[in-house]
Order: structure tokens, then sequence, then C-alpha cells
DNA sequence: AGACTGTTTATAAACACCGCA
DNA sequence: GGTGCGGTGTTTATAAACAGT
């Protein structure tokens, strides 16, 4: 008797680890029916599979329907006796208290936090971004991105559950970043991003879902699996970043929508936002990282938890709690200026020309698709082609997190030019960006420094584009399609540089 | 002692029902930990609250953060012995297996499936366009929004779990068709719809999640709570009708973006998606309905759920699948003609003017948010005048739907006029809409009247603005941002009357 | 300080469509 | 040619985290 396993769509089970311990041993089940018990009982598999086994009876008949870590769509109906996908069975799963995980037994089979085997700080919009960002034709099909993530993060590959590939078809098909096209004469169809949004939307990462265990290790007495290790939402979104030297340019913030938007002063939202000049990417002022370097890898930024860095602010400043507004105020004053006319004289923001890395999208125009406003935000900059500090071995907060770089093959630069001239408004106005630049190493800045354990980066980041309120993605999708250049049409930015942000006015 | 109840993100109990029996009657919370198992126990809420009662030891304490029915905000902390709002706590939950739902012997306390308790068959996006489309100034506020859907679903005040509300939120906020606006001096927030968006979406309804549990109760010897009746989904957008009595306009068909879009012949989606041309609201061809009921009543159309429609068919055709790609290609075929070029006769759309009462949105547009194409559908028209057929007693497939008919207060017309000329593509050429006409009781319809028990209704659709592919919200985003006239100025449309479509070329 | 409001992500699921065997 | 099935893509529901008001 053979019966399909509609569990998660008919997604494949996970693969085992190599050297695991783990192959060929049944994942438990738990107390349940041993099937289809109606209660969805954990949301994560185990971060370690078969950590414990013996009370795990699937019949091997109940899946017939999976298939191998790269799958090409063929592999079906394998129930020979060497198939041991069903290992890793989602309901096969152990219940840890959450003590335990951070109890100091350690257990034998147990990968240590910062193991690649975590579930990587990405969410699946930045995974995807990063996937076809990752390509030379920046374009992938499907299954090409299913690849790539299984072999980028082996959690996917090893310990996720198999809706993960659900969760990347529905990422691709709710975000209008993501769109379709087929192969010119074939039939393949291949997901590119729009050139209007080359950036990583970098709220890196998630804040859903991703503690939604938490809570329930909390209720005293029950006994809870683990929470994976998925970092909470910054603030901002950071580009896929290759390092590029610039002179910092004035901050300059220029009040071009306020005709447009004729928002009320109550919405602050659009008044606070930083609207998008023209950004002239000219020559002069670009010490361009050496090519090499850049195309070797291009990092990612890192950051850590809101909470952790939340956590020793909190300790710092004698029980203040991170949810205050004041606390949280000083911070983001530090990162994101108010808003400053032309004429205005804000001697805090006033133009320091001093050589710092700074991190640009390849394109170096950042849309955010996001309504929330962007803000830079307390990042560490890691994307310099120095090496970083390796922490071998102990696994502090930050490191933790670090562990978390990316190695990417630097997409060609040529391909992600954004012909910024292109886009026009409505009226006829070129389209504006702002860069914001967060000064470093400034006054109260000293305290933010030593509290993080690392001194924030400056970073650029334009903006809604012409301020359209919460619909910038709009904008994108219009001019896109409307305005975008051929992507075959390859222009050199390699040596193009960054400009002084200037007002227009 | 006073602990918060985090579940559902603080959000208010749902009310007992009046008369229901179950005031005061603690719910049941199955056999788990009495306040925070770890599992997600249940999605919905039983139909019948207090069905089962006995196990539940909630004590009052938990629930202090529970707010009335019409909750202003304002009703917190209400712990005393007359807050009853625990009552219908979601883990006190009743597993009644699926056979004992349809089994011979009633519950009295069960309502029928009929009952208006029952959960309406719209999707959330319907829903609040409902709402906001239901006020003469077109924007509600949240808790307005709240109080409307509670008034007009009692499943949502009596029996759906708290988190509903968070859902509509979710809703409002993912969807770009509902716009914050802050009231000019004040500052409350209001939300409203785009008028660009002017329809229901009307996929009426939810596909998803709807039957999640039936996939469970399938599974032999699991004893599994109910299912909760939504429609599967539709596939055509349904305009909040008004009807209208029209001559029949041909069916045109222009493909304006051919060029524009430059897709392979591959792209079906982009080929077959009718462009909507610019529709010249006229007066001569229009009978509009009398003002006075048109205001009475805007009904929305009720449909049948596909499964239904699509076992009948199956049934009348002999174990025809209704999965055949031939049926339901046939199926099609009626409702989505072919692309037809201005110059190519295609006799089966020709024009045959026949007074027939068409349903449009008040504003005469149906732009869908969604990115499949619209399709027109098998739709029972309900939106006559005229009395239906009451269905007392008796819960046919039918009847069942029917009774969901909603009875809507008439938006002003005049507050939904969309100024079309403004609409401007990029090249300035002005934007074309298409309505897709579908004929009645022209040869295999009968076959098809007959199965469905009614007759289809021809329907307006207009599609994808411009053809940007999947991304036509992106321009109603612009445009609508930009040329969109302002409501305000009101402009009598009592008085308009549909054209001919019209091909430009 | 806390409640309410709004945004974003995760996850599961239903289902349509399409290509292929 | 038909047909069934699996892969792909879209939409909805729900829960949750968390930021903003
Ligand atoms: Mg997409
Ligand atoms: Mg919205």
């Amino acid at each position: 008797m053979m019966m399909r396993l509609v569990e998660k769509g008919g997604e494949a089970e996970p693969n085992v680890f190599p050297g695991d311990g783990s192959r060929g041993v049944p994942q438990q089940r738990g107390a349940g029916s041993p099937k289809a018990s109606p209660l969805p009982l954990n949301l994560w598999r185990e971060n370690v599979p078969a950590l414990d086994s013996g009370s795990c009876r699937m019949s091997k008949t109940e899946c017939t329907e999976v298939h191998g870590p790269h799958g090409d769509g063929k592999a079906k109906l394998d129930d020979s006796l060497t198939n041991i996908q069903w290992l890793g069975r989602l309901s096969c799963q152990s219940f840890i208290p959450y003590e335990e995980e951070n109890g100091g037994n350690a257990e034998p089979v147990k990968p240590s936090r910062s193991s690649s085997k975590d579930r990587p700080p990405y969410s699946y919009l930045q995974i995807i971004q990063l996937a076809i960002n990752g390509t030379q034709t920046r374009r992938m099909t499907l299954q090409q991105i299913y690849t790539w993530v299984e072999e980028h993060f082996p959690y996917y590959k090893y310990i996720a559950k198999p809706g993960w590939k659900n969760s990347i078809r529905h990422n691709l098909s709710i975000h209008d970043i993501f769109v379709r096209q087929r192969e010119n004469n074939g039939k393949a169809m291949y997901w590119t991003i729009k050139p209007s949004c080359q950036s990583v939307s970098s709220s890196s990462s998630k804040q859903a879902g991703q503690e939604k265990d938490l809570a329930i290790s909390q209720q005293p007495g029950s006994k809870v699996r683990k929470v994976k290790p998925i970092l909470p939402r910054m603030c901002s979104p950071y580009p896929v970043a290759s390092p590029v030297f610039v002179t910092i340019p004035v901050l300059y913030q220029t009040p071009v929508l306020s005709a447009i938007t004729s928002s009320s002063s109550r919405t602050r939202r659009t008044i606070d936002t930083p609207i998008a000049p023209k950004l002239p990417l000219l020559m002069e002022n670009l010490n361009s990282c050496p090519e090499d370097k850049a195309k070797e890898s291009t990092a990612l930024a890192v950051m850590e938890p809101q909470k952790i860095v939340a956590k020793r602010w909190k300790d710092r400043n004698h029980q203040q709690s991170y949810t205050s507004r004041k606390a949280n105020r000083r911070i983001l004053e530090l990162n994101q200026p108010d808003h400053i006319t032309p004429g205005s004289t804000s001697s805090t923001y006033t133009d320091k020309n001093v050589m710092e890395p700074i991190y640009v999208s390849s394109a170096g125009l950042t849309i955010s698709p996001f309504k929330t406003p962007v803000k830079t935000v307390l990042v560490q900059g890691l994307a310099t082609s120095t090496p970083c500090r390796d922490e071998s071995g102990v696994v502090s907060p930050g490191s933790m997190w670090a562990s978390w770089r990316l190695e990417l093959s630097s997409p060609k630069l040529e391909d992600s030019l954004l012909d910024c001239s292109l886009l026009k408004s409505p009226t006829h106005e070129p389209l504006q960006e702002i860069v914001q630049v967060r000064r470093k190493s400034d006054g109260g800045d000293r305290d933010l420094e030593e509290f993080l354990g690392f001194s924030p980066l400056r970073e650029i980041s334009s903006t809604d584009m012409l301020g359209f309120d919460q619909q910038n993605e709009g904008v994108a999708k219009i001019f896109s399609d409307f305005s975008m250049p051929n992507l075959e049409e390859a222009i050199d930015m390699t040596n193009l540089s960054w400009a002084y942000i200037y007002n227009r006015n």
C-alpha cells in the first residue's frame, strides 16, 4: 500500500547531514498518532537530526514522494531500502527543554550554535536576492535557487522542514522585486530581480515567527523545543555591499516632494523619510576597491540581534529598558538626522570629508521594498577585505552572527548598472536621491561604540524615490517597466565613483 | 496575580452570542495544559461557543486584557466577575469529529450551517472593501472597520478567535489598495481604498487555509474539528455591484501593449490577459438603475464553492474528472475569449445589443489587484432588487451561500468617480480599458445554465491596466498618486452610461 | 508605561496552471 | 490525443515580532 505524504505539499524531506551519525536512524514522532496528528506539533525541526531516536515507527511505505538533495524533480517514487529521506520527518521531533539547550551538559551530537547548520540570519527575501545576485546572469530558475540555498545554507538542506521551498516560492511570488522571465527561445522560466530594486533588502532579518516558540518556552513547566537563532529585524535595508572608499559627503536632505506629497505635518513618515535625489556617479571622489577583491567576495553586512544590542545598552545604562523611547531615540538620532533643509546650518551634520569605507549596492541604488522608512542602523561593517578576527571556539553573541558572513561570488558589476537619468517623475523632474551617511566616533557615538564593541559604520542608503509615501515600490515598478535600460547594455561601473551629495536647490 | 495573555497579541476575545445559552459557561480546553499548551491545537474556534463545557479550568485572573465587543480601545483591565470575555478562549476548544458534524443527531445548541454565525465566504480583502465602500466618505478608522465587521458578520464577533483583528490589520497593510490617510486637521487615521482599485477583489473567496482541516479529517481514524465553511477561490474579481442595465457592448480587445511588454509567445499570461483600454462613460447606452434601488442595497455577488460547481459538472458528465483540462478549458472558453485583435472578425463575440443587467463597480472600474488574469466566472447574479427565494430550513449548497448576500448601504456614487482621462502611460498614451462581457444563453452555455441551476450573469471586468504583465498594481499606485482627481470634487455619476467599447486603432 | 496601530516575516495550505511522461 | 502527476506560481489565512503612534 502506497500512501502519499501530503505534508508540506509533497516537498522533499531534508537530507542527512554527512558525518552526523544519524544516517539511517529514524526520527522520533512523539506520542501522537504516527502519521497524521491533527496538531501541528512543531514549527521547526530540531537542530540536531536524530537527536532522539527510539519511538519512531514510521513505515517506509508512508513516504514515497521524497527525493534527493539537489532534486532535479526527477527523483520520484524512491521507496527502496536506501531511501533515508524520511529520517528527518518533521513529526519525529524531539522536545528539548529550553533550559537543556543552554545548560552546561553539552550533548555530544549537538553542534554548536555557531555551526553552519544553524538557521541563517537572512530572510527569504534576502536569501533569494543573494542567490540571484550571486550569478553572472542575475537570473535563476526555481531549482537553481533551491540548490543555491541548500549549498550555501546547510540548514535548509539538512535541518529545515521541507516547507522552506514553499516559502521560497511564496516569497518569489509576493515580492514584486522578483520577476519571472522566460528564456528567449526556450521554455525555462527564470527569476530575476527588477533592476530598480537591486539591493538586498536588509532588514536583516526576519522578525516574525522567529521566536514564536519563545513565548511557549517561557511558559512555566512546559517543555519546549529550541528557538531557532534567527536575527530579529533591523531597521535599515542594507545593500549587497562591495566596499567602496569614498570621501564622506555632506549630509543633505532636500524637501523635493513637499509640494507633491502635500502631506500634513502629522504624517511623520512622509516628512521624515529622506527623499532620494539624483545621485551623480563621478569618478573623482571614489577609491574603488580593487576589482579582484570586489570580485572575490562580496560580503554582506552581519548584524547582531537587536535584542543583544539592546541588552548591552540596557545593562550599560543601569536597568534602562531597551524599550525606552528615550534610549531608542538616542540611538536613532545617531543614525537618522532630523530633517535638514538646505539652508539650515545644522552643525551636527556638516560635511567632514574623511576617507571612509562605505558600502553601497553594486548599482549604487538601494530602493527599499518596504513601507517603513529606511533608517541607518547599528551595523558592524564586515565587508572589508581585511580578514576578520576569527572566533575560534568561543561563541560570543557577536561572533555567533559574524560566522554568517557570506562568501559570495561578486556579481558582474556591469550587470547591475542603473541608468538613473531615465528615472523621471511624472512631472518630468529627475528623480533625486539622498544619501545618508552616519558619522563615526563623534561625541556620543563613543559610548555607543564601546557598548557595541565595534565602530558603527557609515552607511549609505537612498530611500523612497520621490517620496511616494508608502508606495515607493509602485514607482519602481513603473519606471523599471518603462525606463530601465537593457541589462544587456553593459556599462563599466568599476570606475564610477560617488560624488558629493548635492542639493539641487 | 495578574498575568497577561500574550495570545493573539492581546486581542479581545469574542463575545457571547446573545441567546446562546452559553453565557458564563467556560469553554473547554481539551486535554492539554490549561493556559499555554505549546501546541497550537486549533486553527479555528468551534462554531458553537460553549458546545462542550466541563473541563475548562481557566481562571479569571488569567485574562485581564480583554475588552468589549465594539471595543473603543478603552475597556481595559476588566477583571470583574462580569467579565466573560474569556468564555470563548480559543484553547477551550472541542474536538468534534467530522462525522459528528454531519451526523443526524443535531445538537440543540448548534446553529445551522447557513446561520449568520457561520464564517462569511469573503476574504479579509473583500470584507475590508465592503466595509469601507459601505460608508459615505469611503474611509474608515481601524476601529470602525472592526465594528463594521462585527456588526455585519457575527462570526467575527462571537466565534472567531481574536486573531482576526490581527488579520484585518495585516490585510490593510499588505494590500496596497488600502491607503492610510490622516484626517485633514485632526489626528485620526483613516483607511481608504485607492480610487484606481475601486472594486471588491472578488476572487470570492479564500482558497487558502479554508480547508486545512479537511486533509486531516480525511485521515482515517483521526478525530478532527470541523471545517469552517469558507468558499474556495473563484477566478474572477467581481466588483461591488450596483445593478446597472446597459446594452451589451461589443467585446473588443486591444493589443495596446504588445510593443511594450514584448513578451515571448510563451508567456501566456501576458499575452492572454486582456488589456484595459480607456473606457468612455457616456450616457446614451445606459439605463441606470433607479437611484433609490441602488442606494437601498448594493448586493454582492454570491458564488458557489468551486468544488460544488465542479462536482455537479462532474456528475453531469459521467465521471468526467473536474480536473480534466478539457472540461476546464470548455468552461473557461466560455468565460474568457481568446485574444481578439481589432481587425479580426471573431463571430463568437460580435456585438449583440441586448438589454441585460450588468454589474459594475460604482466607479465602473475593476482593476484586479492580483497577478492571475481576470477571468469571468460562473456567478449567480444576486444583485437584482428582486427578492430572492428564501431558503427556509433546507440547506442546499446553493442556498447556503446565498444567505451570505450582503445588505450594504450603497455608497455615494459621486465619491467613486475616476477621471480616467488623467490616467496616462509614461508614453503619454491614454490608458485603455477592455471590458469583457460574457454572453448569455448562447450555444453551449445552455448546458452550463442547466447544470448550474442559474443563468450565468454577464460580467464586466476590466483587467490589467496597460498590461504591465503582473505588476498592474504598480501602475495603479503611480497613477493614483499623481493623476487622481480629488475625491472632494464630486461629479454626478448617476447619469453616466456605458458606451460601446471602442478600439482606438 | 502601556495600549493601539501598522509593517514585515514565517509558515501552512488551497488551488490553478503547465509541462512531461 | 488524452491523461495523470509533479513542479511551479498565486493567493489567503494565521501567528508572531516589533516598530511607530
Ligand atoms: Mg514576484
Ligand atoms: Mg496598505
